[in-house]
DNA sequence: CTCCTATTTGTCCGATCGACCAAAAACGGT
DNA sequence: ACCGTTTTTGGTCGATCGGACAAATAGGAG
């Protein structure tokens, strides 16, 4: 009933979020997105709100991206191995926007509403626990500081990536935490 | 001759950057950045300059932060853990803006003029190398990715401590940088 | 073919952006 | 006391911001 919508919603809220994921929250403006989305600032507005919850809608479809890199075979540091050398050769390639969304959002933190501020948060929270759980599900135990080490490495393997370090940095990185699970 | 000054020219720059280390560049107007300092904006533009301009300032006027912390006594591998934990001390009193300018200001590099972009990424860049020159300088060899792996976990302190991370993961990251150091 | 409904489109709002400027104000030199 | 010089002040510029709206448009239902 009415008239059909011209856009695919999903469509729209992937290229919200690239557009969030490549240059951050307030340097884009709605025009901006709208422009990304290949559509008017009013149908933007119409279907998804406002520009924070459009920032909401960008998170959860960026869902996909960083939870994917959760599910990888094997199990206990084997798998958390596997999880960094995915991440690397995903920032490592250089298509698609630099870094990580959710880590470049931590970094502008206080220009967020207090529910995206929580949303972001849990995120970071998200990745920090799956790193410590890895380590917990596995029979031989680590120094207590292990599990935020790796954690404090995959967020710099993201950061680094986020500013175009070279690749050799990104390696580097990627071979200390294997050096740290294995060495 | 003339009318002088009502206000002190380094204070002002300390202010600016201040309010550039805490919010970044884009979320910051011209007109916050004067009220950060307590003047007009015309007194701003005359004695400054344009808002990227303000920004290298504020970047000259964060030098001496940062490279204060590579003061620090000892040599080789020592002189680089005290480096960490000074590093980790200051950002975990929680007084003063969160992380580092020059971290904060990589994650949105997109944002910057060309001249800027540069000279971030340089004082990046110096951070990396005064990490990889104190290995270099310790008597002992170490694996070839050690260095870039401390500095990752230097990163790493920096951007936790931005988004406010818990004191246990600031500290789980030191000490991983010690365990990897003397461990 | 005509009506009903939902979307698209273009436009407009008040506020703010970075930047600039003329006028008022505050000093030192004479 | 007056003048030349510099800064401060308050206002203005065109552009853009986030947000909203009425009118135009494009379908399905009858």
């Amino acid at each position: 009933m009415g008239r059909p919508r011209s856009f695919d919603g999903a469509a729209v809220a992937r290229d919200v979020r690239d557009a969030f994921w490549r240059r951050g929250y307030t340097a884009n403006s709605i025009r901006d997105l709208a422009s990304a989305a290949g559509i008017k600032t009013g149908s933007l507005h119409a279907s998804f709100g406002t520009k924070d919850r459009l920032f909401g809608l960008a998170l959860d479809a960026y869902d996909p991206v960083f939870t994917s890199a959760f599910e990888v075979e094997d199990h206990g540091r084997d798998r958390l191995m596997r999880y960094v050398e995915l991440l690397h050769d995903r920032v490592a390639t250089g298509d698609g926007p630099r870094g990580c969304l959710i880590v470049a959002a931590a970094s502008e933190i206080d220009d967020h509403t207090d529910e995206n501020r929580l949303a972001i948060l849990d995120r970071v929270e998200r990745i920090r626990k799956f790193v410590a759980e890895r380590l917990d599900e596995d029979p031989e135990d680590a120094p207590p500081h292990l599990a935020d080490t790796i954690f404090g490495l995959v967020l710099a393997l993201l950061t680094a990536a986020r500013y175009g370090a070279a690749p050799d940095v990104l390696r580097n990185i990627r071979d200390g935490a294997r050096a740290l699970l294995y060495g």
